[in-house]
Formats: structure tokens, C-alpha cells, sequence
DNA sequence: CCATCGATGTAGGCATTGACAACATGGTGG
DNA sequence: CCACCATGTTGTCAATGCCTACATCGATGG
């Protein structure tokens, strides 16, 4: 062994991963990692300020790799902007329950886009692209009556409800026994649905009901 | 001040759920809570065994809270099964906006139902009140096509993303800065809302599409 | 060729925390 | 009245985050 890694960052980064994904979050240690890795127990500071700048970049890693698994499940769904967006959102379920690590870097409370620049600017980037994919959807005719900023916030929620969903034990019990792909399937289907395109008829559209309960 | 404090176990729970709710779960430390009470360092392991056991304590409370808030929601909503659903989840989210530091204890990685028989029992209680109001929803024309289980997991994940969405103030930008409110019972809209009960017509419904993504 | 300097790793230390053990206090019931 | 026991205190230890001073190595330029 020399006395230089030679690449301790990424190692850094890839075991944390690991701990992530094996132990969780919290099971994760800047000295832990340090003796992991065989090195003293202060060298992760020369690559990250604290605890939370590594989670950061993890968080920063994750946002980059799920927008390119959205990406490319919109575009092998089609031309079909509802068929695109809800593969959009399946892509993310996906990668969330592939590389859990990643979803609980960037769900993690320690991890504030307010202290960091960069993964201010990649999440910037993942709300966009799930914006502009809900928008075309909508003009497709997913809930054209219902603003684009609550579509929005209803896909983030669901999308990330269900990704918490699979990855996080605590509610493996809602998930069951069955086949996580068959479930995941089945709750896209309620999250991006085809809905009222044409015919959009009778008393009971979202806006009505919305009108009659803010007069209550 | 007496030897004793009377209340500490109480005493605890509440300046618990004040930091989490102020500062999050992460600055909550039983040393920290002794300080703030007035009492040794040690004081609160004679009520709790350890740190996650005051966080399942935390999340028992939410569980009986939100369970209370729901059936009370559910109960004003009146009869039709759908608009009782819908006020149930509704209920849901209002509780943990209102009490976020409970809704955070409860989805802690730290809390645990497995270490805590009482939490994993009033967890199942919960749950099934949650499936009973899906049920009848169901029964009532709420997605009659879909599984039961599968319209579950959809519901825990979109309330739970919901409510994650309100107090988190990661997502802030995803809420915006218009009426949480008004936000919230739009994203509620599109989570329960009537669908499809008569004329479920033409070839794009979610059992059809399901089969024909399997195929693939 | 080698002196210098910057990047990277090391050693030690301090404060905080969780957890444990031994002891103190005081109310309550036999 | 006294013994018991729930409750609180004091002291301790290991783990951790973070800081500072020092060591090593490689690259760069004179």
C-alpha cells in the first residue's frame, strides 16, 4: 500500500453507497468509512468538508442518474406523451428500488440544497424535465383540468411516496407479498392514467368539486 | 425543584416532538433533553431505553393521532364512501402538516416496529382502518378495476408523499407559493376522485394496459 | 537534477453523544 | 418505622465529527 489511495474520493463515495443501501443512512460514518478503506481516520476530510458534503454529492450522483433513467423511459415509450410520462415516472420508481442508496441520499433531511450550489442545479434540472413531461402529457389530455402545479406536485408526491414505498421497510407490509414490479406497474397506472380526454362529462370533474368545497 | 420531576417521561416526549418539529429529528438527543428539562445527562434512560425507543414512543402517539384525525375526517365527510376516502386523506395530510414532528417520527429510519410490539400493533390498526375506507371507496366506484391491495400501496404513497411534500422544506419549490391549502386538496382531487363507475369504455384502461406491458 | 509547493494522508486532540454502572433520594406500603 | 423501589445523579467509556499540526508524495520549474 503507498501512502497516497489514489482515488480515495470515489471510494469514499461507492462504499457509502454500499452502507447506505446495506444499513441506511445513519449507519453511515466519516471515521467507519475512513477504516473500511484502511486509511486514517481523518483523510475523508480532505475530500468532503462533513458528513453532509459526501451525502450531497451522493444526493447530486442520484439526481443525475435518475434523470437519465427518466429520460430514457420517456423515449423508449414512444411518441405518446402519456405513455412517455408514465414510463418517465416508472424509470424513477425503478431506480429508486434499484439503487435505494441514492433515493435515501437525496431524501435525507442532513442533505440541504440550500448549502450547495450544485445539487441546487441538478434537482433545478429534475424538476424541469418532470415538469415539461407532465405538461405534455396534460396536452394529451391527462387531467386538462387541473393546473400543471398541482399535476406537478401530485407526480412528485406519488412518485416519491412510491418509491418510499419499496425501499424502505418500515412498509413492506403494504407492499405485500406479491411481485414489486406487477405493484409498481399497478400504481403508475392510478398515478398517470388516460383521463377524461373526450367526454369530460357530468357534475363530478375535479374543478367542480374543488368550487363546491372552498364555498363549504 | 424537587428531587423528582413529576412528569419527565411526558415532560420529555413533548419538548421531543417541539425539537423535531423546530430542527428535526437529527438534533434530538436525550443529553439535549435533559438540558432543556433541567435534569443529569441520564435522567430520561430511566423512561426510555434508548433514543429510537422516545422516537417509537413519538410515533405511537402519531399513529393514534392520525388515526383519530382520519376517522374524524372521514366521519364529516358524511356517507358517499368516495368523499369519505377522499376526507379521510385528507385528514391525513392535514395532521401531519399541523403535527410534522409526529409524521416524521413515524417515518424515521431510526423508529422501527419491529424492536416495538405496541407500535407494530397500533400501526395495524391504522392500516386497516386505511384499508376499509379503500375498500368501500371502492365498492362505491372508486377505480372498480384495480386491485384492492394495489389501490392501498397507491394510497399510502400518495398520502405519504403528500405529506413529505408540506413538511419538508426540501420540496418548497415543488409546493411553490401558492395556498398549501388549496394545493393540497388539488392533489387530493386527483387521488381519490370518481372514475369510470358507469360506461368504462374503449381499450385504454389500466387492467388492459398492464397486460399488455407484461407481454412485452 | 533537485528544491519547492500543493495535494493528499496521518496523528493527536477536543467536545458531544449514547449507553452503562454505581450511588442517592424520597415516597409508599408492609 | 423501615425496607423497597421508582426516579434522578454522578462518573465513566467508546464512538463520532471536526479541528490543527505534521508527514509524504508527486509534479513543476529553474
Amino acid at each position: 500500500m503507498s501512502y497516497h489511495h489514489g482515488n480515495l474520493r470515489d471510494a469514499l463515495l461507492r462504499r457509502a453507497a454500499r452502507v447506505i443501501a446495506d444499513h441506511g443512512v445513519e449507519a453511515v460514518s466519516l471515521r467507519g468509512l475512513a477504516r473500511d478503506l484502511g486509511v486514517s481516520h481523518a483523510a475523508p476530510q480532505r475530500h468532503f468538508a462533513d458528513r453532509s458534503t459526501l451525502l450531497a454529492e451522493l444526493a447530486k450522483e442520484g439526481f443525475r442518474r435518475s434523470l437519465d433513467a427518466m429520460q430514457e423511459g420517456a423515449n423508449e415509450a414512444g411518441d405518446d406523451p402519456i405513455a412517455r410520462y408514465r414510463s418517465l415516472g416508472r424509470a424513477y420508481v425503478r431506480f429508486a428500488c434499484e439503487d435505494p442508496a441514492y433515493f435515501r441520499a437525496i431524501n435525507h433531511p442532513d442533505v440541504s440544497d440550500l448549502a450547495d450550489q450544485s445539487l441546487a442545479e441538478v434537482k433545478r434540472e429534475w424538476f424541469t424535465t418532470l415538469r415539461a413531461g407532465a405538461e405534455e402529457a396534460q396536452r394529451a389530455g391527462w387531467h386538462p383540468d387541473t393546473d400543471l402545479h398541482t399535476l406537478v406536485a401530485f407526480s412528485v408526491a406519488a412518485a416519491m411516496g412510491t418509491a418510499a414505498l419499496f425501499t424502505d421497510k418500515k412498509w413492506s407490509d403494504v407492499v405485500g407479498k406479491g411481485d414489486p414490479e406487477e405493484l409498481a406497474d399497478g400504481v403508475l397506472d392510478l398515478i398517470v392514467h388516460r383521463s377524461r380526454t373526450s367526454a369530460s362529462r357530468s357534475g363530478t370533474n375535479p374543478r367542480k368539486r374543488r368550487k363546491e368545497r372552498s364555498a363549504s
